[in-house]
DNA sequence: AGCACGCCGACT
DNA sequence: GTCGGCGTGCTC
C-alpha cells in the first residue's frame, strides 16, 4: 500500500510553488521527518510536514489552465506523484512546536514555509551525500572533554537581582529586564538558567545575543558557571562564523537534547530544542536581531512567540529597551490595563563606579569648524597624563566623507550609486561604501584639472591623525608618548583583528581609542574614564523615526564604557562628553540624567501623536529595477491591485517613493510603505495581496528583485 | 531559486 | 561543424 506524504522543500516564494509538495512512499513517515526527494532533475532535502489523508494532498499539482488540453496535463487527472528518495537516518523528527514556529514565521513575514524551514536547518544536512551522511553517523562521539576554565566566584544576588528572580519565579512572563550597564543583568540570566536546569534534568535554555564576536564575555560567563557541573558539552554556540561541520554538530546536540544551553545569534531562535524552558534575549533592542535579507524576521519577536508556543519563559534584557518592548511592558494605570510583558527594573550599578557625568558642549559657541572644543581637549589631556584611557566616538569611517574641488565644484560621486565616495587617506583611495567601487585618488580634479582638491567633513581616519597632532606634546605617567588607535570596519576587516585590537586596549597599550559605534558595544574597558561623542546631531532630525532611539541607546552604551572600575574614580569622576549644536534637545537632557524612562516617554508621546509604531504596524515593499520608473511602476501597480482590499481593512498604502539612497551599483531602488492600526488586519491584507504581487510582477518584467519587509526597522 | 531546453554567433 | 551566450518555463 502506498502513502502520500506532504513535504516542504526550499522553493522560494517567487517560484510558482509555495506550499508543500506531495510525494509517494511505501511507508508512512511521521511529520518532522527529514527526507530526500526528487524535484525536477535535482534531489533536495525536505521536511515531512503534515500527515495526509490518502488522496488529499495540500496542494494538488493540477493547477493547469483549462485550455491546456494535452493528454499528460489533463486537469482532471492528478499528476503522477514521484516517490521520496530516502529518509535521513539517525535524526529524530522535528517537533510539532518547531514546525509551528517555522510556519508562523513564514506566514507572518510573507515567505514560503519551505524556505524558512530549510534555512533554519544546518547546511550539511542538505549538502552531505547519502554516503557522507552514513560516515558522519558512524563517527564515534569523542569522550566528553573536561571543562578547563577557572571556576568562577559566584556572587550573592543583590536586593534588586533577588527581587527580579522572585518575580521571574512567580510570573509567566514575558519579562523585560530593564537594567543599566553594570546592573548585573547577566547574573539574573545565570540564576534563572540555573534554577531551570536544576528543576528538570532535561530542560534546555536558549540564550540569544546580538553578535557573538561582540559579546564573548557572556559565553565565557555561562561556561564558567555551568560547565564545571554539567560538563563542557552542556553549552553549544550557534552563529554564522561556525564552520558547517561545527554547526551540524551543535545543531544535533541541541536537537537530541544533549546540549542544555544554546547560545547564539538571531538564527538560534530556530534551533530545534525539544525541552526548551527558558529563552533569554540579551540587548533586546539591538537592530541585529532583525534579519535583513531573505525571510526578514525579528528573532526577538519570534522568541516571544516561541516562548508562548512552547510554554517557555522569555526574558528580554536591555539598558535601553526598544520602544516596542518598553510600551509592551507598561504598568497598569487608572484607565489602562498593563502591557503584555512584565517589567523588572534594576536601576543600580553593582560593584562598579557611578554612571559618568554627562557634559554637553554647545558647538554654536565654538569657533567655526571646531573639531574638539578647548574644554574637551583640556579634559582629555589631563586624563591621559594621569594614565587614564579615552574613547572618542565618531560614526563615520574613512578620512573624509567627500572629496571636492573648490574651483569647479566637482565632488567624489560614485558613478554607480547616488552617493559620494569616501576618501580613505591611508591607501589613497576613493571608496563607495554602498557598492564597494574603489579607485585611487585622482591627482587633479577630474572635472577641471585643478590640482587643489580637498576633503570635506571628517571621518575616523582624519580624527586619528588630528588627535596625534593635538596631543603630540602630552606624555603618559611613565614618560612615554601616547598611543592613539582606531577601531572601525576598516581597521578590523581581517579576521581576528578586532579581538587583537581590543586586547591591546585592555592591556593598557592604547591611551586614546577612536572609533565608530563598534567600540561602544559590550566591551569592558577598565581604565576608560572619559568618553566623547563628537557629532551625534545627525540622528536628531533624521527622516528615520527610529534614529533618536538608536542614538540614545548608542550614547548610553558608550557612557557605560566609562567608569566600570570603581577604583579608577578615586582620582576623578568619569565623564561622557557630547558636542552638539542642540544641547537642549530632550534626548540630551534625558541622557544627562541617565533617564531612559523619561526619554522613552517623550518618544512614545511623539510616536502616539504621529501614529507610528508601536501605535501602528508597518510593512514595506521594496523593488529594484534598472530604472526608477520601472521600480515605482511595479509598486504603484501593486498598490492599485491592493487598493480595494486595503480600503476594506483600513490599511494605508502610500505611494511609491525612491529609497534614501536611490541607486546602488547601478540599480534603482524604490519602496512603498503600508501602515495599519491593527496587526491582524495588516496580516490579513498582506496574505491576500501576496498572490496579486506575483501577478503584478509578471507584468513588470523589468523589476529585478522585490521583497516584503514586515515590521521594518529602517524606513 | 536551480536547471533544462532552445535557438543564434565566434572558435578548433 | 561544435561550444556557449542567456531568454523562457517547469519542478510534486
Amino acid at each position: 500500500m502506498s502513502h502520500q506524504i506532504s513535504v516542504m522543500v526550499h522553493t522560494p516564494a517567487h517560484s510558482g510553488i509555495g506550499g508543500a509538495l506531495t510525494y509517494e512512499s511505501d511507508v508512512m513517515h511521521a511529520p518532522g521527518t527529514l527526507v530526500r526527494v526528487p524535484l525536477g532533475s535535482r534531489e533536495l532535502l525536505g521536511v515531512v510536514w503534515d500527515a495526509l489523508a490518502p488522496h488529499a494532498a495540500t496542494e494538488q499539482p493540477s493547477l493547469r489552465t483549462a485550455d491546456d488540453t494535452s493528454a499528460s496535463h489533463n486537469p482532471a487527472a492528478p499528476l503522477q506523484l514521484r516517490a521520496i528518495t530516502c529518509v535521513l537516518e539517525g535524526v529524530a523528527p522535528l517537533s510539532a512546536h518547531w514546525r509551528q514556529l517555522v510556519q508562523f514565521a513564514a506566514s507572518y513575514y510573507q515567505r514560503s514555509t519551505g524556505e524558512v524551514a530549510l534555512a533554519a536547518l544546518p547546511s550539511q544536512l542538505r549538502d552531505l551525500s547519502t554516503e557522507q551522511w552514513a560516515r558522519r553517523l558512524k563517527r564515534k562521539p569523542k569522550a566528553v572533554a573536561a571543562y578547563e576554565g577557572a571556576t568562577q566566584h559566584i556572587p550573592t544576588p543583590t536586593q534588586e537581582q533577588a527581587q527580579a528572580l522572585r518575580d521571574i519565579a512567580a510570573h509567566k512572563g514575558p519579562f523585560l529586564l530593564f537594567g543599566n550597564t553594570g546592573s548585573g543583568k547577566t547574573e539574573v540570566y545565570l540564576r534563572a538558567a540555573e534554577s531551570v536546569l536544576e528543576g528538570n534534568p532535561q530542560a534546555q535554555i536558549l540564550v540569544m545575543v546580538p553578535e557573538i564576536n561582540l559579546t564573548p564575555q557572556l559565553e565565557e560567563r555561562f561556561r564558567a558557571r555551568f560547565c564545571p557541573q554539567w560538563g563542557a558539552d552542556c553549552l553549544v554556540a550557534m552563529h554564522s562564523s561556525l564552520t558547517p561541520a561545527q554547526r551540524l554538530k551543535n545543531w544535533l546536540a541541541a536537537h537530541n537534547g544533549e546540549a542544555r544551553i544554546v547560545l547564539g545569534t538571531r538564527m538560534a531562535v530556530f534551533a530545534s530544542m525539544p525541552h526548551l524552558q527558558l529563552i533569554v534575549v540579551d540587548e533586546e533592542h539591538d537592530p541585529s536581531y532583525k534579519q535583513q535579507e531573505g525571510a526578514r524576521y525579528s528573532a526577538r519577536d519570534l522568541a516571544v512567540y516561541r516562548g508562548q508556543l512552547e510554554g517557555a519563559q522569555v526574558i528580554l534584557g536591555s539598558a535601553t529597551p526598544s520602544l516596542e518592548s518598553w510600551h509592551h511592558s507598561r504598568p497598569a494605570t487608572a484607565t489602562e490595563p498593563a502591557g503584555r510583558y512584565l517589567r523588572l527594573a534594576m536601576p543600580s550599578r553593582v560593584g562598579q563606579g557611578a554612571l559618568p557625568q554627562v557634559r554637553r558642549v554647545d558647538m554654536n559657541r565654538q569657533p567655526y569648524k571646531t573639531v574638539f572644543s578647548s574644554h574637551l581637549l583640556q579634559a582629555m589631556r589631563e586624563r591621559v597624563t594621569r594614565g587614564e584611557q579615552i574613547l572618542v566616538l565618531l560614526n563615520r569611517r574613512g578620512y573624509a566623507p567627500v572629496l571636492h574641488c573648490t574651483d569647479c565644484g566637482w565632488k567624489s560621486e560614485c558613478p554607480h550609486c547616488s552617493a559620494y565616495r569616501v576618501f580613505h587617506k591611508l591607501d589613497r583611495t576613493l571608496r563607495c561604501h554602498h557598492c564597494g567601487f574603489t579607485q585611487s585618488v585622482p591627482r587633479a580634479c577630474p572635472g577641471c584639472g585643478n590640482l587643489d582638491i580637498s576633503p570635506l567633513g571628517r571621518g575616523t581616519e582624519q580624527l586619528e591623525e588630528h588627535l596625534a597632532k593635538l596631543l603630540a606634546d602630552v606624555r603618559r605617567p611613565d614618560g612615554q608618548a601616547l598611543t592613539i588607535a582606531r577601531i572601525d570596519a576598516d581597521s578590523t576587516r581581517l579576521k581576528g583583528e578586532l579581538e587583537r585590537q581590543l586586547a591591546q586596549v585592555h592591556a593598557g597599550a592604547v591611551d586614546v581609542l577612536v572609533g565608530t559605534q563598534m567600540i561602544a558595544k559590550g566591551h569592558d574597558f577598565r581604565r576608560v574614564t572619559l568618553v566623547a561623542a563628537l557629532n551625534p546631531d545627525g540622528a536628531l532630525f533624521s527622516s528615520d523615526f527610529r534614529a533618536p532611539e538608536r542614538l540614545f541607546s548608542l550614547l548610553m552604551q558608550a557612557a557605560g564604557r566609562a567608569g566600570r572600575d570603581a577604583a579608577m574614580q578615586t582620582v576623578s569622576p568619569c565623564e561622557m562628553w557630547v558636542q552638539s549644536f542642540h544641547t537642549q534637545h530632550p534626548l540630551f537632557e534625558a541622557l544627562k540624567q541617565h533617564d531612559y524612562p523619561a526619554f522613552a516617554e517623550q518618544q512614545l508621546k511623539e510616536r502616539a501623536e504621529a501614529s507610528l509604531p508601536p501605535f501602528s504596524f508597518q510593512a514595506l515593499v521594496r523593488a529594484e529595477a534598472r530604472s526608477q520608473e520601472a521600480a515605482q511602476g511595479f509598486l504603484n501597480a501593486a498598490r492599485e491591485a491592493g487598493a480595494a482590499w486595503a480600503e476594506e481593512l483600513l490599511v494605508d498604502l502610500y505611494p511609491a517613493v525612491p529609497m534614501t539612497i536611490q541607486r546602488v551599483a547601478n540599480v534603482e531602488r524604490a519602496q512603498m510603505l503600508i501602515e495599519c492600526s491593527s496587526r491582524k488586519a495588516l496580516q490579513r491584507f498582506l496574505a491576500h495581496w501576496q498572490t496579486e504581487l506575483h501577478t503584478v510582477r509578471n507584468a513588470h518584467r523589468q523589476v529585478i528583485r522585490w521583497a516584503v519587509d514586515v515590521d521594518p526597522l529602517a524606513i
